[in-house]
DNA sequence: TCCCGTGTAGTACAAAAGTACAAGTACGAT
DNA sequence: ATCGTACTTGTACTTTTGTACTACACGGGA
């Protein structure tokens, strides 16, 4: 029915954008008040776009969510990278925790993800992949304790956001040391 | 209208009722898709009760919570009092993370709570009683080290109720250990 | 006993939301 | 150049939902 001037095609870059559109209210409403309509109008495009793409809201949801993981695992792979060429891992290791709270959307939308894979058993895959990957990765300096920090690192970031303030760096880099004394 | 036979009249009995009735289908569903009729169905009450007693949907999640909150103000007495008489700490400590963890509904609230509190600042006080109750327990036993203690338990915790698994108990006593040598 | 305020319950209504669909358009294959 | 398919978009329809409202019953005080 439309008349007016279309945009240029690009299905590719229309999936994208409505993920990470859906992933920008996740941030701001939660997983359970996002909608079509919200998506929609956050990635600029009609409504009609969103079923298109995403034939139900859970296609829509779980879209974004996989998206996340995704970037995530990215982000991962460069806390690898770093803490590889640190001499001091726990003091790495420490500035990369304050420089991920740096994007409170991102860390947001992960503890969705978190609480959401909690309830539904379907979304549990997509959480253990930060859960894993960053046990796999901290294996090397921490051995068996490795999931431990995981842990630590993990309830200090949760603490950081229901409370609003920033990490203790030293208090965190000291407890990570202690976890893992005599390890690896 | 209705002629049927009314229930005997309670009115606080109703306002708890309904506040757990709430909690039920916010551990189910989450806080996003918690709605009247739900918690008035789970209730077993009308709909008109559920904003009788709450003017609006806000009010009645609010109620719920801080409903759990209290609870999780109790049992927090309770561990203090447990800990108190405990000769290994850590280990009395692992035991009751595991028997908290036995009931899944009230876990499941509490991070439902946290991640809202994260996105929304009114909510903070509240899940901020778990954990400066928490904090200011330990400190006898753990000093300066507390807050990382309950940054690793509530790690811990996410990951058993992520993961769908139980806590490996002898693990989570050896790292407190660690975390709290040479504190207190 | 007679009210009257508080509680109860069923229903109503407007807004929001999930999804379906019809109409039209661009782009690649033939 | 034509044709068909995949994409685009606005709108329609139905269900769900928040909230308001009407009608009624109980129970204690004048």
């Amino acid at each position: 029915m439309g008349a007016q001037q279309k945009r240029a095609r690009d299905p590719g870059a229309r999936r994208r954008a409505l993920a990470e559109a859906a992933l920008e209210v996740i941030a701001e409403v939660g997983i359970g008040r996002t909608t079509h309509r919200a998506v929609a109008l956050r990635a600029g495009l009609p409504l009609g776009a969103t079923t298109y793409y995403f034939p139900t809201l859970d296609d829509l949801i779980g879209a974004a969510l996989q998206h996340a993981a995704e970037e995530l695992r990215v982000e991962l792979d460069g806390w690898a990278e770093r803490l590889g060429g640190a001499d001091d891992v726990p003091a790495e290791l420490t500035g990369l925790v304050q420089g991920y709270l740096g994007d409170r959307r991102r860390v947001q939308v992960e503890y969705e993800l978190y609480v959401a894979a909690a309830r539904d058993p379907r979304l549990r895959p997509l959480a253990r992949g930060w859960l894993d990957g960053m046990g796999r990765m901290l294996e090397p300096y921490a051995g068996g304790a490795a999931g431990d920090v995981v842990a630590l690192v993990d309830g200090v970031i949760l603490q950081a956001m229901v409370t609003g303030s920033d990490v203790d760096g030293d208090r965190l880099t000291a407890a990570v040391r202690r976890l893992i004394a005599d390890e690896a």
